[in-house]
DNA sequence: GTCGGAAGGA
DNA sequence: TCCTTCCGAC
């Protein structure tokens, strides 16, 4: 059923994507209570109007601070969430508390002395939830992700390690699209092919977060040809890290031009799986991004026999009562074709990323 | 402005 | 479960 105030205010532009379902912490996408409509959830929405443009007036990354964000104009803000939420009395404060109950979730926490400030937690959820330096199930498939900085590695059960996962997937998201959101302040890339209207360079992670799951009447525009991009994208991951990829960045990557190479990297063509693979592509930060939030140099990080029980990876699908969410979106981002799937790609049980004990 | 308890709705 | 609404406290 449509509510008719959805997509009012928020354009269904060849910028809106819906971030990546794969991305989220699987609570997210609980879809027990009401399968099929699940609504938008709060930190959904203000990622969403994060990663657009037309609302970097209304709320914004901050500049240098990761996951922090600012809300520039909390009414806008909360009008824009009741508009999608069909609340017209929705405001600030409503909001606010809504954005409060996600400090024990530990999606966001306040900064404090900021007005208007909050910061997704990105480094909490993988290192203070999940102590992770092993992450491996008693049995394949597991998920080894690094070495304990002190002793013995911890285990984690398999449920944990489908939401780290999920959670490491999130923050490789969201650190792109502010390193995106940098980059862009700098200047397209010009190397990309990438058309305009495809607001990142980074490459988009489709989602399985549909329309359709947040119920019929609840996205800004969604091409379900984005929705798989992620699903195409992640099993893609091995090609992107090269055995060396540590080195290639700092404890977080700077905001890289696409023309500027990676010191010690080895050329696009030698990594992506084929010619419509986005050299935004590369430049996604995910794991790097775990050596940052990591204990330093000298850690190493694996992933192995990566196939998370709670990962979904869905191949777009039409559905019932929703818009062809290609409609209105020309522009075109990474989208395997038939022939076109690396071998690697179709493979996470092989999936195995090395992170060098000591770089040089 | 921010916080969190409480009640209630979907 | 995830807010929405209200509210008192700081």
């Amino acid at each position: 059923m449509h509510c008719g105030c959805l997509t009012e205010g928020i354009p269904a532009t060849p910028g809106n994507y819906w971030i990546s379902g794969v991305a989220f912490p699987d609570w997210a996408y609980k879809a027990e209570s009401s399968p099929g409509s699940r609504q938008i959830q709060l930190w959904h929405f203000i990622l969403e109007l994060l990663q657009k443009e037309e609302f970097r007036h209304v709320i914004a990354w901050q500049q240098g601070e990761y996951g922090e964000f600012v809300i520039k104009d909390p009414d806008e803000v909360a009008r824009l969430w009741g508009r999608r939420k069909c609340k017209p009395q929705m405001n600030y404060d409503k909001l606010s508390r809504a954005l409060r109950y996600y400090y024990n979730k530990r999606i966001l926490h306040k900064t404090k002395g900021k007005r208007f400030t909050y910061k997704f937690n990105f480094s909490k959820l993988i290192i203070v939830n999940y102590p992770l330096w092993e992450v491996r199930a008693p049995s394949s498939p597991h998920l080894l992700l690094g070495a304990p900085p002190l002793g013995r590695p911890a285990l984690v059960p398999m449920s944990v390690q489908s939401e780290l996962l999920h959670n490491m997937l999130f923050t490789h998201w969201a650190m792109a699209e502010q390193l995106t959101g940098q980059r862009m302040t700098q200047g397209p890339p010009e190397a990309t092919g990438e058309k305009k209207g495809s607001s990142s360079s980074i490459h988009r992670l489709g989602s399985v977060l549909g329309p359709c799951r947040l119920g019929p009447c609840c996205h800004f525009g969604t091409p379900q040809g984005e929705l798989s991009s992620f699903a195409t994208f992640s099993p893609a991951l091995p090609p992107l890290f090269p055995s060396n990829w540590t080195t290639l960045s700092g404890p977080f990557l700077p905001p890289l031009s696409s023309e500027q190479p990676l010191p010690g990297a080895p050329k696009l063509d030698t990594l992506l799986p084929g010619p419509s693979f986005s050299p935004g592509a590369w430049h996604f930060p995910g794991l790097p991004l775990l050596a940052g939030l990591g204990q330093g140099p000298g850690e190493r990080l694996q992933l192995l026999s990566l196939k998370p029980e709670g990962l979904e990876v869905k191949p777009p699908t039409a559905a019932k009562g929703c818009l062809d969410p290609r409609e209105g979106y020309p522009s075109e981002t990474h989208r395997l074709k038939p022939g076109e799937e690396n071998s690697e790609s179709s493979n996470l049980e092989n999936l195995k990323v090395v992170w060098p004990l000591d770089p040089p």
